[in-house]
DNA sequence: AGCATGATACGCT
DNA sequence: GCGTATCATGCTT
């Protein structure tokens, strides 16, 4: 398998989103090496996506989502949980895609070792910090290159999804843009993980236009 | 259906 | 500076 490469995507987030679908992630550590083959993931933009990070403009946790497309984005969530993203885009245009579940295709004891909670093999990185628990994800892998052989942390291109395999919903836990049908999954999957929608339900507002 | 657990960002003083 | 509402979640009851 090749590595992906920045000019791949440095593209929208909702293209780069579906580019990522099956492709895999690879992490390095001193205990091994976990492979995981994305099978969900988020679109996320910039000042025109309330629910994105970068909707208010740049801080210092969200810097590297403005910076160079194939880098990757930690963030740490609920007091114990990261999540990891793809930046898209280029320089100073932000955008990102998150990575929300995938199957363990190599590294399978370290992964278990990782997350003892998973009860089944599909379990293991059925949601997004859950992902990052098994690969190993940590707050000091906030920016590492991708695209970049010499990295921990690499992303490798897989088998195209077939276009007609891949479907579409809103994205899981947004209470803003909630019917912006920016998740996307392989059809099929046990890895995928459940819908469900954001935290002020019964709320219900015009998303605003984001279509370009 | 509720809780754990902490960083972030915004609105005030 | 400081208080607090909110959170791109996971696990237990």
């Amino acid at each position: 398998m090749r590595l992906m490469t920045r000019a791949e995507l440095a593209v929208d987030p909702v293209d780069a989103a579906k580019i990522l679908l099956g492709a895999t992630l690879e992490s390095d550590s001193p205990e091994g090496r976990v492979q995981v083959r994305i099978v969900e993931v988020e679109a996320y933009r910039g000042a025109d996506d309330p629910a994105s990070h970068c909707y208010r403009g740049q801080t210092p946790r969200n810097e590297v989502m403005f910076g160079p497309a194939g880098h990757l984005y930690v963030y740490f969530v609920y007091g114990m949980h990261f999540c990891a993203n793809v930046v898209s885009l280029t320089d100073g245009v932000p955008g990102a895609v998150l990575v929300r579940a995938g199957e363990v295709v190599s590294g399978h004891d370290l992964a278990h070792r990782r997350r003892p909670a998973s009860r089944s093999a599909d379990d293991l990185a059925r949601g997004p910090a859950k992902l990052t628990g098994v690969l190993g994800l940590h707050r000091h892998h906030n920016g590492v290159d991708l695209t970049d052989p010499a990295s921990p942390v690499r992303l490798l291109a897989g088998d195209p999804v077939p276009p007609k395999s891949v479907r579409v919903g809103p994205r899981v836990g947004v209470a803003v843009a909630a019917d912006t049908p920016w998740r996307f999954w392989i059809d099929g999957s046990p890895a995928v993980s459940a819908y469900r929608r954001g935290g002020k339900r019964g709320i219900v507002r015009d998303a605003p236009n984001l279509t370009r």
